[in-house]
This record gives structure tokens, sequence and C-alpha cells, in this order.
DNA sequence: TTATCATATGAGCAAATGATCATATGTTAA
DNA sequence: TTAACATATGATCATTTGCTCATATGATAA
């Protein structure tokens, strides 16, 4: 055999583990909000609903650059969004975004 | 002048953001998260501290693979080590971990 | 209808990322 | 000391990612 013996813990901490499909979620989950840009554009909709032109010039970004996110965002169900005339304003799903992002925040300022 | 105006919501939102270089650390942050190897390092570790072959063994990745991923989860400062004999064991640094990790399985069990 | 504004999206490209392999470092025992 | 084990790390490579450009779609007004 190889190496010292584990199998006691592994079986014990394997079986809390959930399956591997739903760790995929939640890192596909996170990894939403592992972007400057995006975190940048969920930041703006803590305030208010905005439009994606409105976005774009808040960031200086790109308004491609930030309708590529925002379908991300949407994907993640991080965001909603309705049409109003040619406008489509953005806004945060649900509270879940804003209790994520304020724990990070919690992280980073220790 | 280009589209319509927004300066009023810009200059709101804009005074309620965090600078930049916040926003880009707490990017950094999730995107630690954002990984499935990495998160599933993280959920073996609620259960208990383990050493690097032990994950390693558990999660079926190669001990380098491991090994760099904890150096990346060393830096953000969501796990700590302390070293006996010839084995480093590695455990979670802070709650802040589980808090994250929960909001998020919140999110997507719905 | 046509013109214009607002948004969405596909293609292409440069940069970042995660895994592997080989090797280096660190620790203990013989 | 040497041998064996445990971990760390540099180099390389394939994949992924985020941006830009060009263009398509959608909606309104003239």
């Amino acid at each position: 055999m190889k190496g010292h013996d584990h199998s006691r813990l592994l079986n014990e901490v394997n079986s809390q583990m959930p399956k591997d499909e739903t760790l995929a979620e939640l890192a596909e989950l996170f990894a939403v909000f592992g972007d400057t840009t995006r975190i940048r554009i969920l930041w703006a909709l803590f305030e208010s609903e905005m439009c994606v032109c409105a976005i774009a010039e808040l960031l200086h970004v790109t308004q491609s650059a930030v309708s590529h996110q925002l379908k991300l965002l949407r994907h993640a169900k991080l965001v909603g969004s309705r049409r109003q005339g040619k406008t489509v304003f953005y806004f945060l799903a649900d509270d879940h975004v804003r209790s994520i992002i304020n724990q990070g925040m919690e992280h980073i300022s220790e």
C-alpha cells in the first residue's frame, strides 16, 4: 500500500459530501461572482434597477461587454429584466445576491 | 450627446460604489470559490482538518493539483495549515467560508 | 416604409486558468 | 549519512474566459 492509511476519515468525510453535480453547480455560481465587471454590475444594481446603457456608462465598458455579462448573470438567476419600450432594465433577482456579497465583503475587510 | 440621459442616476449609484480596488478584491475572493476542485476541498474540510494526501485520495486528483489549489486557498485566507512531522494538515480558516458556501447552496436549491 | 436608438449575439483573439510531469524541499527513521 | 515519505513548486500545455468588432434583432417615431 502507498502512503499512510486514511480509510476511516475518507469514509466519514465522503458520506457528508454532496453530489459532485451539486458541487459543480455551486462552483459555477461562485464563478459568476468571480469577475470584476460582473461584481461591479451587481453592486450597481444594489442601488436601483438600471438599463444596459446606463450600466455601460457607469462602468466605462462597452455596451456589448455589459450585454454579454448580463446574459451570464441572467442564466445564473442573479438578475432579472423587464422591457420598457426600447430599453431593458435589469435588477437583482433576490436577496441571496446581497447576502453572498456581504459575506464576501466581511471576509476581505479583516 | 449620445443616448438618453442618466447623469442623475449615475451620480447617485456612483456615490454608493466601493472603490474599484475593493471590488476587484471581492471578485478575486469569489473566483477562488469558483472552481469545482477548490469547492470540494473546502467542503471536505467542513468535516475535519485533513492532510494533503488524504484530500488527494478523497477527491481522486493528483497530490500536485491539490497542493497548487491549497496554495490559492491559503493566499485567500480561506484555509490555514499546521505541520506535524512530514505531513501538513489543512483546515478552514474561519466561519465566513461556511456562511458563503451555505448562502450559495441556498441559492441553487430553489 | 425608413431612420434611429437600445440591446443581443456570433466570431475571433489575447490573456488567464487548471491539470500534469518532473523535480525540489522538508522531515523522519535506519 | 542514505532512503523513503509528504509536500511544494516551476514549466508546459490545452481549455476557458472576457473583450472587441461587426452585425442582427427589437422597438419607436417620423
